[in-house]
DNA sequence: TTACTCCTGGCC
DNA sequence: GGCCAGGAGTAA
């Protein structure tokens, strides 16, 4: 499941190969795939292929966990993976019944969108900046510069909310899926059923820093690969033999020795040690 | 704020 | 054959 470092290792392998190249053909096998543009309801797959062919990819950006393919002319798809999406720069042609989008470009190459569970989608951001398409649904970026600890606190604090909850609201802070929060959380030693709001100065330095390390860590390996994600060339990722706590229900906690529990917590898996996690209960 | 829905491969 | 995984949109 692609999270922040997951779909920043895709855009770096995008960026790499597939930056100039301009598009000769397009094929969106399935319009389900094509998400209107919230400001303005367009989903038209005509316009989308006629927008498409003939273009240049300008550069790949990223916010969140949302991958921006910026084309010339100003325009650009948002592209999100989903749960099982896969966006692959390579030679292999699209034969896949999962193969929902593919590129073909002046080189040769594919562009190819995998996505068996559907969850993903591409969005036409038709007007700049397209970063303004996201910006009610997307907050600011984990890895963002300009997201410091006093910013950090600001967002996810003033709530009664599970702090993992709050980690997983992409309107506050983008990135953060449900395998790096639990990782994060174990981390930084803090129940994930704690009130946002009754975590101490300690517990949201622990948290931002941890975040950092944690997500700076998956990025380095290129993230996590359970089942689906691929990178941008078809590669896994190497980061599953770091984490801690996420599926390993039963096992040592690598700090205590003692079991790893696991509960579902507003209908997501929840992994974590009860000895070593903190539940805050404010002052 | 919470619960439900979408979807399908993998597992029991 | 049935359950589980989960991001995000939507309805209640």
């Amino acid at each position: 499941m692609p999270e922040l470092p997951e779909v920043e290792t895709v855009r770096c392998n995008l960026a790499a190969t597939l930056r100039e190249l301009r598009v000769t053909s397009v094929c969106f096998r399935r319009r389900d795939i094509l998400r209107p543009d919230p400001r303005t309801g367009s989903d038209a797959i005509d316009l989308a292929i006629r927008k498409t062919c003939g273009s240049r990819v300008r550069d790949i950006d990223r916010l969140g966990k949302n991958l921006i393919l910026k084309m010339n002319g100003a325009w650009g798809w948002i592209v999100h993976l989903g749960m099982s999406g896969t966006l692959v720069h390579g030679c292999a042609p699209p034969e896949d019944v999962h193969a929902h989008v593919a590129w073909w470009l002046e080189d040769g190459s594919t562009l190819v969108f995998r996505d068996p569970r559907r969850f993903g989608g591409w969005t036409l951001a038709e007007y700049a900046p397209i970063r303004e398409v996201l910006r009610d649904r997307v907050g600011i970026d984990a890895l963002d510069p300009a997201l410091n600890l006093a910013r950090f606190r600001d967002l996810l604090s003033p709530s009664i909310t599970p702090i993992k909850c709050r980690l997983l609201d992409q309107r506050l802070v983008a990135g953060l899926g449900n395998i790096y929060a639990d990782e994060i959380l174990f981390a930084a030693g803090i129940d994930p059923r704690s009130p946002s709001c009754a975590l101490d100065h300690a517990s949201w330095e622990r948290l931002f820093r941890e975040m950092h390390r944690v997500l700076e860590g998956a990025v380095c390996r290129r993230g996590t690969t359970l089942s689906d994600y691929r990178d941008g060339w078809g590669g896994m990722g190497s980061y599953h033999a770091c984490l801690a706590v996420y599926g390993k229900e039963g096992e040592d906690c690598p700090r205590c020795g003692n079991p790893i529990h696991r509960m579902s917590f507003r209908g997501r898996g929840t992994h974590f040690c009860p000895r070593c996690q903190q539940f805050a209960k404010g002052r």
